[in-house]
RNA sequence: GCGCUCGUAGCUCAGUUGGAUAGAGCAGCGGAUUUCUAAUCCGCCGGUCGCAGGUUCGAAUCCUGCCGGGCGUACCA
C-alpha cells in the first residue's frame, strides 16, 4: 500500500540522522482533514523537539530527501511541522488496477505471523445461553476472524462452565424430580427448572442442602452414577450450544471446559505452596499481592477452606495447559468488564509462577447491554433474554421488513435474506459501540436502513452485486484484467471512494491494536457512504469506455472490501435485499 | 472507603491513543426519483467535550482536584 511506501521513505530519510531515530517512531497516518492531504505524519515534530531543532525546518529537510514523485502529487510542510502527502490519482489507479488483475487484497498480511489463543463465549452447562453471552461470543469470534485474515495462527477455545457447586443441586434434582418427558422436549428448560426448584428448596430446608452438598462431593469423588448424570447434562447442553453457534456461524477449535483441568488443581496448589508463592491463611490457600496497591487488599484464593479449588486455580491450570500444548504468543480472554480484578490476579500470579515468560496476556473486556430504560437488558416480565429467542425475534423482525420492501421475492428467498439481515443486525449492533462502554439494545436502531447499521452496509453490497447482475444479463462479463491502463479516476466521487479503499488495512490494524472491532465498523460505514455518493453521481453501466471499466473496477473492489470486511466482523452477505 | 470505568448536539453514540475548523445517526426543517434497487442521496438547524486547575507548539484525549452515574471490592464464575 502506498502509505507504507511513504513510511518507508520517511524512515530512510531519517535513518542518516545522528543520534539514530527509532524507525518505529515514524508513523504515517490518514489525514483527517482531506484539504491538507491524504496521509500525514506528525512524528517529525517530536524528533525535532528532542533534538532542539526547528520543527518546520527539520520537516523541510526531510522532505527534500524523499523520493516519492511517483506516488505523491504534493508533499507539504504545514502548521507546526506536519508533513502532508497528497496522492497522485494515477498512482491510486495503478494500485487498484493491480489489485484487480492479481486478485490481491487491499491490505497487507502480517510479516511475522503470531499464534493467538482466543478464549471466549464460555457458557454454563445446564443453562440457556442468554444475552449475557452474546458480546463475548460475537466479539471473540470477530477478533479470531480478523487475526486469521491478517495471516496469524488462531486457536479458539470455549472454556465451558461445566464444573462447580451448582452440580450438587442439579444432580439431586435430577434424581428426585426429573420429568423425563420434558427432558426429551426441552432439556435446557427442564434442567433450569430442576435447578431453580432445588435452589429454592435448599434455601428452605438445610437438610436438603446437605444432601445436595453430598451429591457434589460424590461427583467430585468420582461416583459413577453422578458422573453419568453430569456427562449427560453436558452433552444435552452441547447440543444447544451447537445450535446457537451454528446460527451465529461461530466455530471453536477446542471446547475444553473447566472440568478438563480438575486433575491438575491439587498439584498446582501444592506447587504454589511449596515454592512459597501461596500461603495458608484462615484455612484457605492464598496468593498475596502486598507490593501492588490495586491488589493489596485482594489476595487470590486458590484453595478454599473446604479443600476445593477456585476459578483462579482453574484459570492458572488452563493457562499452563495452553502454553504447553499450543505455545501461543498471546492469549486473549474476552469477558465482561466485571472480571477485571480476577484477571489482574491471574495474570499477576502467573508472572510470579513463570517469571520471564514472554507470553502476552490480554483481558479484552466489555460493558453491559442495557434496555431502553438504561437498566440491564431483560424481557418485559423481568427475565433474562434467551439468546435463541433473541435471534428468532431478529429474524422475524427482519422478515417483516423484507416482505414489505421486496414483496416480489419468493418466500424462501425472503426468509434467507431475513436470516442474514437479522443475525447480521444483532452482531453489528454489538460490535459497533466501543466495547468498553455499555450500550442500549434497540431493535429499531439495529434494523434501520439509515445510519451505521448492518442493513445499510448489506444494502450497499447488494447494490454492487446488482450492477454485476445487470452486466451479466447483457451477456458481458467483467474481465478481471480489463481495468485499462489509460483509465483515469476523474469524478471527485470516484477519487474519494478509491482513496478510502486503500485504507482497509488501517482499519484492520486498528482493530488488532486495541481489540476493538468498532474501528472496522466505522471504516465500512464510511466506505458504504462513499460508495452511495459514487452511485448517485457516477453511472456505471451507462458510462462509455474506458470510464465504464474504471467504474466497474471500483465497484468490484468496493464489493470485495465490503464482503471481506463484513465477513471479518462475522456477518454474512446477500446478493439481494 | 478503596479500585476500575464513564460524563461529547434534545436523544443514542463515534472520535485510529496528543494534532489542524470536534463528527455520525435519530429527532426537527427544506430539497432530489423519465436512472445500475429511493432499504438511497444532498442541504439547514443543533456544542463552554461535567467543572476547575496543570503539562506544551497543540488537550475531548495525559496529570491533579472536585461533581455526578455504572460496576467491582465472595472461600460464586
Amino acid at each position: 500500500m502506498i502509505h507504507q511506501l511513504i513510511e518507508k521513505q520517511l524512515r530512510l530519510a531519517v535513518a542518516s540522522i545522528d543520534p539514530p531515530v527509532d524507525p518505529q517512531s515514524i508513523q504515517v497516518v490518514i489525514c483527517q482533514e482531506s484539504q491538507y492531504g491524504d496521509y500525514m505524519t506528525n512524528s517529525l515534530m517530536g524528533i525535532a523537539r528532542q533534538r532542539k531543532l526547528n520543527p518546520r525546518q527539520f520537516a523541510t529537510e526531510i522532505k527534500a530527501r524523499l523520493e516519492l514523485d511517483e506516488y505523491c502529487e504534493s508533499i507539504d510542510v504545514a502548521g507546526a511541522g506536519f508533513l502532508n502527502f497528497r496522492l497522485k490519482t494515477e498512482a491510486i489507479g495503478q494500485v487498484l488496477r493491480q489489485a484487480i488483475a492479481n486478485g490481491d487484497s487491499l491490505f497487507e498480511k502480517a510479516i511475522h505471523p503470531r499464534t493467538y489463543v482466543v478464549d471466549f463465549s464460555s457458557p454454563n452447562v445446564a443453562k440457556a445461553m442468554h444475552v449475557g453471552h452474546i458480546r463475548s461470543t460475537i466479539l471473540g469470534d470477530c477478533l479470531a476472524r480478523i487475526l486469521k485474515l491478517l495471516g496469524h495462527k488462531v486457536i479458539t477455545d470455549n472454556h465451558l462452565g461445566d464444573w462447580g457447586t451448582q452440580f450438587g443441586k442439579l444432580i439431586l434434582g435430577w434424581k428426585t424430580q426429573l420429568n423425563q418427558a420434558q427432558l426429551e422436549i426441552d432439556p435446557i428448560s427442564e434442567m433450569e427448572r430442576i435447578y431453580k426448584s432445588l435452589n429454592a428448596a435448599c434455601d428452605a430446608d438445610p437438610a436438603l442442602y446437605e444432601s445436595a452438598k453430598r451429591e457434589l462431593a460424590n461427583l467430585q469423588a468420582g461416583d459413577e452414577a453422578n458422573l453419568a448424570i453430569w456427562k449427560r447434562m453436558i452433552s444435552l447442553s452441547q447440543i444447544q450450544f451447537d445450535q446457537i453457534y451454528s446460527r451465529l456461524g461461530v466455530v471453536f477449535d477446542h471446547t475444553l471446559g473447566e472440568s478438563f483441568y480438575n486433575g491438575r488443581l491439587k498439584s498446582l496448589v501444592q506447587d504454589f505452596t511449596s515454592s512459597g508463592l501461596a500461603h495458608q491463611h484462615e484455612g484457605a490457600v492464598k496468593i498475596f499481592f502486598d507490593d501492588l496497591p490495586e491488589l493489596k487488599d485482594h489476595p487470590a484464593v486458590i484453595q478454599k477452606n473446604d479443600g476445593a479449588a477456585t476459578y483462579t486455580t482453574t484459570d492458572l491450570a488452563t493457562l499452563e495447559y495452553r502454553l504447553q500444548h499450543w505455545q501461543p504468543d498471546e492469549i486473549i480472554y474476552v469477558t465482561d468488564g466485571r472480571q477485571q480484578l480476577h484477571f489482574k490476579e491471574v495474570f499477576t500470579a502467573f508472572q510470579r509462577w513463570m517469571p520471564g515468560h514472554r507470553i502476552k496476556l490480554n483481558h479484552v473486556w466489555f460493558g453491559s447491554i442495557l434496555g431502553e430504560d438504561g437498566k440491564p437488558f431483560k424481557t418485559r416480565s423481568g427475565e433474562v433474554v434467551k439468546l435463541s429467542e433473541l435471534l428468532n425475534e431478529a429474524e422475524e423482525r427482519a422478515q417483516k421488513v423484507v416482505a414489505e420492501k421486496n414483496p416480489n421475492l419468493d418466500q424462501a428467498t425472503q426468509k434467507e435474506i431475513a436470516r442474514v439481515v437479522g443475525i447480521g443486525a444483532v452482531k453489528y449492533a454489538d460490535l459497533l459501540p466501543n466495547r468498553q462502554s455499555d450500550y442500549v439494545f434497540s431493535w429499531d436502531k439495529m434494523l434501520s436502513f439509515n445510519g451505521n447499521t448492518a442493513p445499510y452496509l448489506l444494502y450497499a453490497y447488494t447494490r454492487v452485486r446488482s450492477i454485476f447482475r445487470k452486466l451479466a444479463e447483457t451477456g458481458e462479463a467483467f474481465e478481471s484484467t480489463s481495468m485499462p491502463e489509460k483509465s483515469r479516476l476523474e469524478a471527485p466521487e470516484e477519487i474519494k471512494l478509491a482513496k478510502h479503499l486503500l485504507n482497509f488495512g488501517f482499519a484492520l490494524q486498528a482493530v488488532i491494536a486495541d481489540w476493538r472491532p468498532n474501528f472496522l465498523c466505522n471504516y465500512l460505514y464510511d466506505l458504504a457512504g462513499f460508495f452511495a455518493r459514487f452511485w448517485e453521481a457516477c453511472p456505471v453501466l451507462k458510462a462509455e469506455p474506458p470510464m465504464r471499466q474504471t467504474r466497474l473496477g471500483l465497484c468490484a473492489l468496493t464489493g470485495q472490501v465490503l464482503k471481506q470486511g463484513l465477513e471479518a466482523l462475522g456477518l454474512e452477505t446477500t446478493d439481494k435485499m
